[in-house]
RNA sequence: UCCCGGGUAGCUCAGCCGGCAGAGCGGGUGGCUGUUAACCACCAUGUCGGGGGUUCGAAUCCCUCCCCGGGAGCCA
C-alpha cells in the first residue's frame, strides 16, 4: 500500500507522539532482534539519541522483509504508535509494511552489533556518524553553533565574515597555508625566488589564521562584532588538540577593557554549557556512560560556578612553591606548560581558571601594554583536561605603544598600514578573544581526540574525502 | 619534529626464550511466544603491515620502510 504520509522523526515521536496515532517513519537499522513470532527493530534516523522500537508481528506483511532489515539498512516503515509493554523504552510502533531503501550485506557492512574502537571508526569517517557515539557529538557541536550564535546576536553582536584567503602573516599565530594559482612545476621566479607578482591576486596569499586583525576594524565601525568560521594552520602538530582546519570563534569588543572581555569570555563558556544541558541532556548522559569523560553534573556546576581568576605572576608562584616535579623549569618571564597549566586547573583551582597579565614578551604584539611596562593586558582561560581553551587581550590602542612594540618584535610595516590607521583616526579601547570551536566541542563532549569532534578532520598526513 | 607503545580473522586482542595460527565479539545456519548490544547450539574465518636477512625451519630473532595510537613541543 503506497502512502502519501510524510515521515516523522524519531525525536518528535519519543517527545509528542500519542498513542493510536498512524505514523511513517524513516531511519537505518540498528539493530534487529527476533524471537519465534515477533521481531524488534531499533530505528535511528540522526535526529535523536534513542532509538524507536519497531515491532513486527508474524502475521504482518513485514514480517517477509525482516531478513533484509540487517545492521545499516535503510528502511521506510509503517504503523501504530503505542505505548509500549515492556521497560526500556515508553513508546514503540506495531509495523503494518515496511519498505527497504537501501540493504546493507551483514558481511561486509563495517557497523555491526559491537562495541568499536574510536581509532577503527577514524578509519571509516563516511560511516562513524551512525554510531551512537558520533551521533552524539555532531548533535552536540550542532547545538553548540547555535548557541554561539544566540549568545551573541541577544548581546546585539554583529556576525562578520571576515576573509578565508588573506593577504596577512603578519600575526604570528602560526604557520601559514599559501594560496596559490601557480604551476608549481616551473613557478616564476625573481631574485628573491618565487614571483608571486604573477601569482593570482598579484601578491602572496594565505590562508587565515585568525580573523581578528579584520574584525578589529569591523568593532571600530560596527561596535561589538564576532566571526565563526574555519581557520587554517599549517603547523607539524601531531596531538589530540590540534587540527589543520578548525572553527574559530572570535568575538571583538569596541569601547571594551580587559575586564569586559573575561566578563564576556566567563559569561559565554558558562552559557553554552547551560544550553548544552537544555538542549542535549541524552546525548550527555550517552557520552557519559560510555566514556565517563563528561557528565551533567559537570556541566551543571560549570554553568554555576565562577571562573578562578589568578595573574600570571601569582600563577608562577603557586608553581614555585608546588611540591610536584615538573618537567619544564618554572620561572617568570617563561611560558607556561601544559604541564603547568594542568596543575593549575586541576590542583590549584580545581576547574576553568583565567591567566591574565602575562609578560609582553610570550605574547603578540597587538596586546595592550601594562602600567607596568612588563606586562599585557592578556588573559588565557584555562580548563582541566584541554588546557587553553581561550586566548584573548585588550588591543593596543595607542599609536606610539603599538609601533613600538612591532619594531621590537620585528613586525614588518609593510601591509599593515591599514591596521595602523585604527590607531590614527578614533581609536578607542577595545578588546577581544579567540576560542577554538573544536576544543570547545572536546570539553563539552569529553572526547579524548579534537579528530573525532569534527566530521572530516585535517591533520598532518591525513586528509580524507 | 622528538620520545614511547603498537600493527596477527570483519572488530578487539592472546600467541613472541624459533617447531601444525588461537580466543572473544561480529557473521552464517538452526532453535526459542515480548526482545533491549536478547538467549541456546553448530559452522567458516587468515598476504601474522611491506621488503630484506639469520636459520633445516620465522607471527616469534636482526635490519629497513610504511601505517596507527599515546605523550611532548608549537597553539586555539
Amino acid at each position: 500500500m503506497e502512502t502519501t504520509m510524510k515521515r516523522l522523526k524519531v525525536k518528535n515521536i519519543l517527545s509528542d507522539g500519542n498513542a493510536g496515532q498512524a505514523i511513517t517513519v524513516c531511519g537505518w537499522v540498528r539493530t534487529r532482534r527476533e524471537s519465534r513470532g515477533i521481531a524488534f527493530i531499533a530505528l535511528n534516523d540522526g535526529s535523536a539519541q534513542d532509538t524507536l522500537q519497531l515491532v513486527i508481528a508474524e502475521t504482518s506483511p513485514a514480517f517477509q522483509k525482516l531478513t533484509r532489515c540487517n545492521t545499516g539498512a535503510a528502511i521506510k516503515a509503517t504503523g501504530i504508535l503505542k505505548e509500549s509493554p515492556a521497560q526500556g523504552q515508553k513508546f514503540e510502533v506495531e509495523i503494518s509494511e515496511i519498505e527497504i531503501f537501501g540493504d546493507a550485506d551483514p558481511a561486509s557492512y563495517p557497523l555491526q552489533k559491537k562495541g568499536h574502537t574510536l581509532e577503527f571508526l577514524r578509519e571509516i569517517g563516511h560511516l562513524r556518524p551512525r554510531t551512537n557515539t558520533f551521533g552524539a557529538v555532531f548533535r552536540v557541536r550542532n547545538i553548540l553553533a547555535e548557541a554561539v550564535h544566540e549568545f551573541f546576536q541577544g548581546r546585539g553582536f554583529v556576525w562578520v565574515h571576515t576573509p578565508v584567503i588573506t593577504a596577512s602573516d603578519c600575526e604570528g599565530a602560526g604557520d601559514l597555508f599559501t594560496v596559490t594559482t601557480l604551476d608549481l612545476e616551473k613557478p616564476p621566479r625573481d631574485n628573491n625566488g618565487i614571483d608571486f607578482s604573477q601569482d593570482f591576486f598579484g601578491k602572496r596569499a594565505y590562508l587565515t589564521v585568525s580573523g581578528q586583525l579584520e574584525a578589529e576594524f569591523l568593532a571600530m565601525s560596527l561596535g561589538d562584532v564576532y566571526t565563526f568560521g574555519p581557520t587554517f594552520r599549517a603547523e607539524n602538530s601531531n596531538t589530540t588538540r590540534h587540527l589543520s582546519e578548525f572553527w574559530m570563534i572570535e568575538p571583538e569588543m569596541a569601547f571594551a577593557d580587559i575586564r569586559d572581555d573575561m566578563e564576556l569570555a566567563e559569561n559565554f563558556f558558562r552559557t553554552l554549557c547551560g544550553k548544552v544541558l537544555e538542549k542535549g541532556e541524552s546525548e550527555i548522559a550517552f557520552l557519559e556512560k560510555f566514556y565517563k569523560n563528561t557528565s551533567i553534573s559537570e556541566l551543571k556546576n560549570l554553568s554555576e560556578k565562577s571562573f578562578v581568576h589568578i595573574t600570571y605572576t601569582e600563577a608562577v608562584k603557586e608553581l614555585e612553591k608546588a611540591t610536584e616535579k615538573f618537567e619544564f623549569p618554572v620561572k617568570w618571564g617563561l611560558d607556561l606548560q601544559s604541564e603547568h597549566e594542568r596543575y593549575l586547573t586541576d590542583k590549584v583551582c580545581k576547574g576553568p581558571v583565567i591567566v591574565t597579565d602575562y609578560p609582553k614578551e610570550i605574547k603578540a604584539f597587538y596586546m595592550r601594554m601594562n602600567d607596568d611596562g612588563k606586562t599585557v593586558a592578556a588573559m588565557d582561560v584555562l580548563v582541566p583536561k584541554i588546557g587553553e581553551i581561550i586566548g584573548g587581550s585588550q588591543r593596543e590602542e595607542r599609536l606610539e605603544a603599538l609601533t613600538e612594540r612591532m619594531s621590537q618584535s620585528g613586525i614588518p610595516f609593510e601591509n599593515v598600514e591599514w591596521y595602523l590607521d585604527l590607531r590614527r583616526f578614533g581609536s578607542a579601547p577595545h578588546a577581544g578573544f579567540g576560542l577554538g570551536f573544536e576544543r570547545l566541542v572536546q570539553y563539552i563532549t569529553g572526547m579524548h581526540n579534537i579528530r573525532d569532534v569534527i566530521p572530516c578532520p585535517r591533520a598532518p598526513q591525513t586528509i580524507k574525502f
